[in-house]
DNA sequence: CTGAATACCTTGAATTGCAAGGTATAGTGT
DNA sequence: ACACTATACCTTGCAATTCAAGGTATTCAG
């Protein structure tokens, strides 16, 4: 129903490529705090969206630790597209029934 | 993550009583047919909410069958406020996340 | 040399969402 | 009378999601 996890990583990894770790922090930063992932959620998330062919990796060696960081492809891409109209549909939905003023009547 | 299903079902109960079969197709209605709920989540949704003390029901009789009508307690109501506010949170959060131009660099 | 931060990862449990099926009654058309 | 649709309730079993909790290893600061 949600899929918000998967949504706010392919939008991110849209703007530049990023290692895991880092998108820990990026999540919680740019919904405000509003939103935090957990590495138990963005790990096996990275994982699954590249064994579907929308992400792409490369182990970077960076002073001593490797990170891996994870970009867009053609298909990461449409998917995106396509989770971002799923959830304004559902944002939209839900919007109209919570603005429903409690005293009107259909 | 979402409680989407339970959002809407505790927003439209907050306005009048409904039942079930009611609630169905309620949902497509109000999210102007945005959102489906089959019976499968209505149901198993609304006992569970009963059991927690957030809704409260009553068989009708009417003609011949039997419905089930059901209706926030206080303790739904709070629930309801609850919920709201968490998806008020994330909405606004994936919102920031997605209307961020691709353009703009941090 | 101890502890915190970085960086990766998995596991197990709980919850959620859904399609599919199952029961029974009432109304509608033929 | 008969079949079909709509109403109205329900459950089951699967799959996906989400998360807290733990596990490994390195680097850097005190």
């Amino acid at each position: 129903m949600s899929g918000v996890p998967e949504l706010l990583l392919l939008r991110l990894l849209e703007q530049k490529e990023m290692y895991g770790y880092e998108l820990v922090r990026s999540v919680r930063k740019v919904t405000c705090e509003a939103i935090s992932l957990g590495e138990g959620v963005i790990y096996p998330a990275l994982h699954s969206l590249e064994r579907n062919g929308s992400l792409k990796s490369k182990k970077k060696p960076v002073g001593g630790r490797t990170r891996v960081y994870y970009s867009l492809t053609a298909k990461g891409r449409r998917r995106l597209q396509k989770l971002s109209e799923d959830w304004r549909r559902i944002q939209g939905g839900v919007a109209t029934a919570l603005e429903t003023p409690s005293h009107a009547q259909a």
